[in-house]
DNA sequence: ATAAGTAGTGTATTATTTACACTTGAAACA
DNA sequence: TGTTTCAAGTGTAAATAATACACTACTTAT
């Protein structure tokens, strides 16, 4: 019994001081990280949703998510959970908030940390895995309720995103590495939900110097073909350094 | 022995499927919370830090921290640890990373929370408690090497501020409730570490229109003394609602 | 050749930021 | 009761940045 996760009883509530709860008590806490994946598709923005393997919630909607394990940090733990799902070692990643609500783990207490992860749709295949019988990409605006507390976890990573995309180098983890500038204003659109002027967009990007114009042109399409571009993360480097911060 | 939390002992790996894992080392986690209060004294930032009282690290320099308990969010834990060491109920807090080294605690494991508070000096006066032998407002640039990972902690937590203080009404619950713009102007000026222009600050700040004017003036200055201002928390709701959003 | 369609550029207008000098008013002192 | 001191508070010209929008350029398709 003493080797159980917490219970979830109501009635087991520790209005007593510290030094009367078991020192055990303190050390019973479930630990999790729950993913927000988001991918770029046919000028969408689209997250990445499983339909759950296991129990509680099982056969349900959620976010990619696990236990931490023993041995693991949490960013390692994110890793691990976005390599089952997608084979892809490397991944940005960046934590959103941390989830504690006693209640939101409907079988032990089970604090969660959300994270957000960014990646090119077209260089992953998602598949199923143990724990998740089915993978989705669904566009951010079509996402249904989700298992657990997942539908605040998604909201708060997709505001955050949404925040950080406009002076951080966010954007780029979206796209193949060589792009071309129409395709990265879409992307902008898409997550901001915005329009933006075309030559507006072109001189605010181009003015920081972080693009690599690779003097190589798209292919196959049936009008003008557009220079193809990639991000110099060398030179984005040396620019924050000395104070500089993307503004789209 | 199966009670006791997790070992930190480096032979302990559990590089096996999970399904070897005993299912209870999932759930011994301690969950702690760590603080970082920011005051401003004399036109300086301060963070509050305290003597530990307990072991580890028991005598050094630390964030005021503390485990959390069985029925509380971190949140609750985070007002529970500043009532204690402030005696106020009502704190600014917000939740800035999570720091989940393996062995970043010496003798379990412990992920922790790091938040961040911003208080009025003059409106709270901490002491000792329980766990704090001591407690001391340290200039944010004069804070000495901390326990735990407390450095990096507190480095991230007052990162995290001044980004946030730039659109947020953070810097107001630094203040006394009635203040003077030239206050106002030093705060930011101690924080973000920079020097504004006197009649650019005053016409950003009351462009926004989130200031009431209280038609009261300063006393005691030998010098003609500078109308009161205090941050009215409605209109600034209204502003933000449709859009709004404060540029320091 | 020419039409269609996107790539990419130039520029006038408007809005915002910056720098800095100025005026105002209360208190202190002669 | 001036006059000085000190910071409060204002006005404005110049520089910079944001916006709107029209234009040219180039490649494919017919």
């Amino acid at each position: 019994m003493d080797d159980k996760p917490l219970s979830k009883d109501p009635n087991q509530q520790f209005s007593v001081p510290y030094y009367e709860i078991p020192y055990e008590k303190f050390f019973q806490f479930g630990m999790s990280v729950d993913s927000v994946v988001f991918g770029y598709h046919d000028g969408q923005l689209k997250v990445l949703l499983i339909k759950r393997g296991a129990a509680p919630f099982k056969g349900e909607l959620a976010l990619p998510g696990d236990l931490v394990y023993p041995n693991e940090t949490i960013e390692v733990a994110a890793h691990r959970i976005l390599k089952d799902l997608t084979g892809i070692d490397e991944h940005f990643i960046r934590q959103t908030k941390v989830y504690s609500q006693v209640d939101r783990h409907p079988v032990a207490r089970v604090i969660t940390t959300g994270v957000y992860s960014v990646i090119d749709i077209a260089k992953h295949d998602p598949h199923a895995s143990a724990w998740a019988e089915g993978v989705y990409w669904v566009p951010v605006d079509e996402v249904p309720h989700l298992a657990f507390d997942h539908d605040c976890i998604f909201r708060d990573a997709l505001e955050i995103l949404r925040d950080r995309v406009r002076k951080e180098p966010v954007g780029f983890e979206l796209l193949p590495s060589k792009f071309v500038l129409a395709e990265l204003q879409g992307l902008y659109e898409a997550v901001l939900n915005v329009k933006f002027d075309k030559a507006n967009f072109r001189k605010r990007i181009l003015s920081g110097k972080f693009l690599r114009d690779l003097n190589e042109f798209q292919e196959g399409v049936p009008h003008r073909p557009a220079r193809l571009y990639s991000f110099d993360a060398n030179k984005y480097e040396e620019l924050t350094s000395s104070g500089f911060s993307i503004q789209v």
